[in-house]
This record gives C-alpha cells, structure tokens and sequence, in this order.
DNA sequence: TAGATTGTTAATCGATTAACAATC
DNA sequence: TAGATTGTTAATCGATTAACAATC
C-alpha cells in the first residue's frame, strides 16, 4: 500500500483521522460516517471519501467506515514498518517541550536521544531521554540508528548543524528554528516557525470586521 | 495598501521576508536582488517578485530592492496599527516555551496575560507575564483589550475553552493542543499539531530511497 | 550594445469541491 | 420504495511556475 506517493494534505489529514477514530474506538463506536469523521477533524465528508479513495479503503453503504480496521489501514500507512529513531536537537524550553509532548504518544516513533552544547546536560537523562554534546552527533546519530532530527537550537546555530547532520545521513528534519534550510533534494524537510504563525494569524484576525 | 486581502501563503513569506531583510540590513546591506532574497528564504526569485507585486512595490531595475522601504512596507501590511494584545492559555511546558520563543520579538504583538487552572500559579508572573486563573478568563479578556489567544492547554480542555474565548469575543485563535476546533467564520483559526508534523515528516522520510 | 534584472500575464500544477451514478 | 450513503469523475479554486516584454 506503501506504493503510491499520497498528497502532502492527505498524509496530515490521515493522522488527524487516526487520532480521531482512536477517540472514537474508545468510547465504544464500532462504525462511522463520512459526514461524522468529517465534523470531528473539521473536514467535508466528500474530502474524507476522497482521502480513503487515496488509501483504497472501501466502506459498506448505509453503515459507514469500519472504525478499527480503518486505523489498521492508517496506521499500515503512515507508521515506519521498524521503529523509527529521532533525536532532538536544542534542549532549550521549546525543544523539552517537545519531548515531553510527543513522548510515549507513539510506539513507531521515538525520540531516543538529545542534544545539546551545554557541556552539563551532556551525560544525563532528561524526560527519560539521554542527552549527549552537540559535537558528538555524528557518532551517536550512526550507532543509534537515527533517521529523523528535530532542530530547536538558536536561529543562528541551524545552518551548521543542519549540514552537519545532512553529512551523518539524516533523511528527515523538522526545523523549528525559524532559521530557512537549504537541503539536498533527498532529505525531507518540514519548517514551522512559531513567529511566522502569530504573525499570520495577527494579520487575518486585523481583517476580521 | 491593507484593502486587499492578501492569499495566505504571500502572508507567510512575507513574514519570512521581512526577518531575512532585517538581517541583511544589519550586516550593512542596502539594497537587494530577488534572486537573493529568494535564496535566503528558499523561494524561487519569480515568487519573490510576485509576492512583492501583490503588496505593490516596485524595485530599481538592475539595483534591486530598497531594504529598509521594504520592510517599512512589509511592516505596514503586516503589522496591526495598534498594539495587539495576545493571551496565553495553558502554562505547561508548551506554553511557557512560546513565551519565552516569542516574548519581545515584535513590538506590535504582545503576549499580556497568561492563564492555568492551576490555583498557585495565578497572581504570579512568568516570564514577565501576569497569570490568572482560568476562570478569570472572560474579565481579563475584556478588560485587557486581548484579542487573539494561544492556546496550549491539554487536548480535552480545548474545546470548552474555545467556546468561552469565542464568546468573549476574541478574533483569533492558535491552537496547539491537537483537538480540532469548531469556531464561527468570523473567528480566525490557526492549527499546529506537532504530533500530525512529526508523523508526516516520517511518512515522507521512509519513501526516501 | 549585451546581459541582467524587474513586472506581469498566461499556463500549469496541486488540492478542494461539485455533481452524480451506484446501491443498500 | 425513498432516502441516505459511498465512490469517483469532472469542474473549480488557489498557488506556483513559465514565458516574455520592458528597460537600465
């Protein structure tokens, strides 16, 4: 099913859809509507349909969509079929944040090393996670098997880390540093920059009458 | 120059522009190509000058972009014309990472007050901002002349708490806690789910060869 | 002048929505 | 059956890119 490339739209709304069916599924639900998965993830039930055209999963008529195999679909998409290792780069608050927010929310993906050029971080275990000094990067990414990077560090910090960690064969970055990368075409790149958010958002609200 | 409304993704580049050609203001740099611009903030030079078409200004021929009219320009469009004043709600870890992130990187966007349901925190100030209990929400709110909010409280808070801000008449809302939100169309909404980012990334990641 | 650059229209691409056949 | 729902194609919308005239 891993065949065809799914539209970058689709793969964010596929995992908003599993967290949605996942709620579901707990509150004893066994079927759902288009129209219902829809409402909860703020979405048409015609994009809905669509999207599970795209992962080629059929529903039975009048009864919906068959909620757990559903999330077996999903999950048979989006997650990695071994573990996937990340590291987090930047032990500022935003990047303990992050750990301490995604950690444990999913057994395919996990942050099992940090970063940091605080020499007395070096050593420790923060959020059950061991922290290491930014120089030894190389190594730890290649002997722990690591795919995927979140960058936190100071704006100025990212370019040079990011090719150093380019250069250690990371093939996935999300840059949270507010700082552009420029990367191969080869290494995926994903930037939010939480200025540029509020900044966005204060523009459109001053439009509001 | 604020009487058209500008598409969303100019928005962002704008504020993407507007920090790079600070930056290159203040190493001395007076004007600017748009193959430059462009290959800072990672766009291609035609978008560049299609996004500056649309804001409607015009450089030199041959000579580039005035980068301090530009910014000025860009501030105008992009900045409120007073001073907007931005609520946080939920001091976790999240929370108080933005706070810190954003606190004092722009003049016209303030975060003024910040709220927990967490009895000891109120009457504090974090970080240089005043907290409150939760339950002050709607008075400070409207007393603090705030109209738009962060939202970084636990994803089963979020929707009750949307309703009470809606109500409290605030424009727009960041929401950061993972549960979508239903809000009326004359409410700006700005989604970030950090866990939707990180599995996309991997998703994107493994179909790398 | 030749080459490089801007500004803008037209073409393309990607994503969403409308329309509708199929069917329980 | 009538009404509600799925699945899919065609149309539309929004954003990007290609093409090119203008000009210093």
């Amino acid at each position: 099913m891993k065949l065809t490339r799914l539209p970058h739209k689709t793969v964010e709304r596929l995992s908003q859809y599993r967290k949605a069916l996942m709620d579901c599924l707990e509150s004893g639900k066994d079927f759902i509507y288009s129209h219902e998965l829809g409402n909860i993830v703020h979405v048409t039930p015609v994009q809905v349909r669509r999207d599970l055209m795209l992962i080629g999963y059929s529903g039975t008529l009048r009864k919906g969509y068959d909620i757990s195999e559903l999330i077996n679909l999903i999950s048979r998409i989006l997650d990695p079929n071994q573990i996937q290792n990340i590291a987090l780069i930047g032990l500022g608050n935003l990047g303990r944040a992050i750990i301490s927010h995604f950690n444990g929310k999913r057994t395919h993906l996990v942050i099992v090393a940090a970063f940091d050029n605080d020499q007395s971080k070096a050593g420790k275990v923060i959020n059950g996670i061991s922290c290491y000094h930014i120089d030894d990067i190389r190594d730890v990414i290649k002997k722990g098997n690591i795919s995927m990077v979140i960058l936190t560090v100071p704006p100025e910090a990212a370019p040079k880390i990011a090719e150093t960690i380019v250069f250690s064969g990371i093939k996935g970055i999300i840059n949270f540093t507010g700082t552009p990368l420029k990367v191969p075409h080869n290494v995926f790149l994903e930037e939010y920059d939480i200025i540029t958010s509020i900044e966005k958002t204060s523009y459109f609200t001053q439009l509001i009458p």
